[in-house]
DNA sequence: TAACTATTTGTTTTTATTTCAATTTCTTTA
DNA sequence: TAAAGAAATTGAAATAAAAACAAATAGTTA
């Protein structure tokens, strides 16, 4: 019996190791140093999906009480620049971040200003595809961003 | 020669008091009191097109020194609630204002914060029509919003 | 005109974001 | 491994945007 519980403490453990040491080996990747902070403030985005800074100030307070909201908004924006995060167009001013960062629409809660992935490919396609074939002036195509507007049941 | 221009500034004057009568027969019409300064701020949008509060304020302040920020906000807000206006999403944390209540899509500049209409019925008719085959999971669909993302040239 | 209601105003709060200098942490190299 | 230098974090203060509120004004109706 202990010994179970031994194995599952240490497969455990190890699995997060490993989660850490993926985030970890991933922010060093893009070229920033892997501090403790930036570590929680991804974990923490890794957990949440979107989120504003305010967000992941509740979500870290008590694992790291001296985490300030200098720190976050450095951070978040120093991964918006190293492609780690995106920023999302939202209705209630405020700056909300998102950890996927390949091209995906969402649905819009307009009563929560909450996000929700729609994570298909043929709309984007569909979308891309439509605008490729029009020539817009002056303007330089980056990408799309699709919000499906509404209210959550 | 007199007969001429007084011609033209009596039609200027006419066109003027006519614009103004529409807009103030449109927001009566909306159960809304035409006063002055909704008056003035509605022209100020229809001006302007997609803008937020500060820039009523810088496009008003001279005509309207009276005008306050905190007349701007009430009434944006009752236009949009009324329907005279509608909320637009946005990458910087500031609440925009569309004169132009209809469906339709934009190029949005990131690096100005600005809206360029993309009126383009057969895009967003693509895409309802796609998302009206998908069944949503425990939302309530009431919009699509589409910003084609990029920079200005 | 008087009374009532709605709107606007100036001011004050609240909320969100940014800035900045001081400190701490990390990395490099001797 | 100790010291120097660079980078990141912190706490506090500044700025900016939005919202709230009570007093004043304007508009409407009887």
């Amino acid at each position: 019996m202990q010994i179970i519980i031994f194995i599952i403490i240490f497969a455990e453990r190890n699995k997060k190791g490993d989660a850490m040491l993926l985030i970890k080996e991933l922010i060093k990747s893009v070229g920033l140093k892997a501090t403790p902070q930036r570590i929680a403030i991804y974990e923490s985005m890794r957990k949440l999906g979107h989120a504003c800074a305010d967000m992941v100030v509740e979500d870290l307070k008590d694992k790291f009480p001296t985490l300030t909201v200098a720190t976050i908004y450095n951070v978040l924006e120093s991964f918006v620049d190293a492609g780690l995060l995106v920023k999302r167009f939202s209705l209630n001013h405020k700056m909300y971040f998102d950890v996927n960062t390949y091209e995906h629409a969402h649905c819009y809660d307009t009563v929560n200003n909450n996000f929700i992935d729609v994570d298909d490919p043929n709309l984007i396609k569909l979308i891309n595809d439509y605008i490729s074939t029009k020539e817009i002036e002056n303007f330089e195509v980056e990408g799309v961003d699709i919000q499906i507007v509404g209210k959550q049941k």
